[in-house]
DNA sequence: AATATTTATTGAACGATGTTCAAGATTCCT
DNA sequence: AGGAATCTTGAACATCGTTCAATAAATATT
């Protein structure tokens, strides 16, 4: 009983791993279940053993990609001066950077889509949630007369435009944007955004 | 010869009205050759007479998706005060209602990747530039003192943070903001970052 | 230790799907 | 009308994710 609950176990990782390298290396799109059962070296159809769906397989390898980005954003949040415009600018810096060097995994976050009967586990929804609080707390320094609530929208608000940013920056569909010249956009826009919040806030 | 290119010509109408109108009930992953042969009354092979591959067909539903969007916006630039920062907000407002009462069309604009080897055709292209002129306006009234390069690149910057908060606003997948909600949010960054830019600007 | 029972793994098979292509149907030219 | 050129067809192919009866392995029992 232990002796399979444990190759199981190890397989699992394995095979989370593999999905993962796949995906960095070949898109969403060409993560396939036979190369994965070759590369961890088991029956295809033993993949279904480890995991019940690829839609399961994406979440986990999601769940390890907003773990490091989370990370690194936490990095950006105290590297460097403390003043809440300056965290926020590099925190933004910082997704931006992250989303260039996970361009694929980054990307897999957003384009997998369910089945609509589906619902996410928990999980993956509380991993998502995480992200907001690193741009919360420097605005609440920002803006301490706002509640919580008017605090969460706005963080949100200001995570979608710079999401918005790197995203279309990063498409290579139509003219692909240098790094550095997206990097300096995005601080710039970061800080007209906070000064002009800041200024209507009065 | 004339009997058939009539026939090819309105079949490849049919054939793309049904594909507009399968993503747009489906969604961009239930568009199916077959489906669409059985609608429109011809064989499943025969889609391939009239459009080299579903890329095609996909880019060519998207042509008409930016096409309605470009109306949708230039209305919004015009209707209104011709204040550029009352401008900006409506063009930005007018996307987001436009994204929302488009949802599959507007994501498959977004969503659709084409195999890396194969290169977006020119008309294709030539649409999605289009886009940015709206912005481009109002922007060069209030920022006159910079060049057409700079300009273009605030343009971009300034659609892609709108863009994103709308990406995200209309997620399904975490929690679903409510339009009304969204469309506040939207504006009042949006003159968030007006300000500032014209702040640091000036 | 040998055997029976329960459990896990396997890979062939299924149903979809995009795409191709030889054969049959249609149109066109003389 | 008849033959050449062209177009349409739908069966066939390759590739997917997924399932499941059969085989192999692990565990329990005697």
């Amino acid at each position: 009983m232990t002796k399979t609950l444990e190759r199981r176990e190890k397989l699992r990782v394995e095979l989370i791993q593999a999905a993962e390298q796949m995906i960095a290396s070949r898109g969403l799109a060409g993560l396939k279940t036979r190369d994965l059962a070759r590369e961890i070296g088991c029956a295809n159809g033993a993949v279904y053993n480890l995991v019940t769906d690829v839609d399961e397989l994406v979440l986990r390898v999601g769940s390890r990609t907003l773990h490091r980005l989370d990370e690194a954003l936490s990095a950006a949040e105290s590297a460097g001066e403390p003043s809440p415009q300056e965290t926020l600018v590099r925190i933004a810096i910082a997704y931006c950077d992250f989303a260039a060097e996970n361009l694929e995994l980054w990307r897999a976050l957003f384009e997998h889509r369910m089945a609509a009967n589906k619902i996410l586990p928990d999980w993956s929804v509380n991993d998502q949630l995480q992200l907001f609080r690193h741009i919360y707390h420097p605005l609440a320094l920002l803006f301490p007369k706002r509640s919580q609530e008017e605090l969460s929208i706005t963080a949100r608000s200001l995570f979608s435009a710079v999401h918005g940013m790197v995203a279309l920056g990063l498409e290579q569909k139509l003219v692909a944007v240098p790094l550095p010249a997206l990097r300096k956009e995005i601080a710039g826009l970061v800080r007209a955004m906070i000064d002009g919040l800041v200024a209507r806030a009065g």
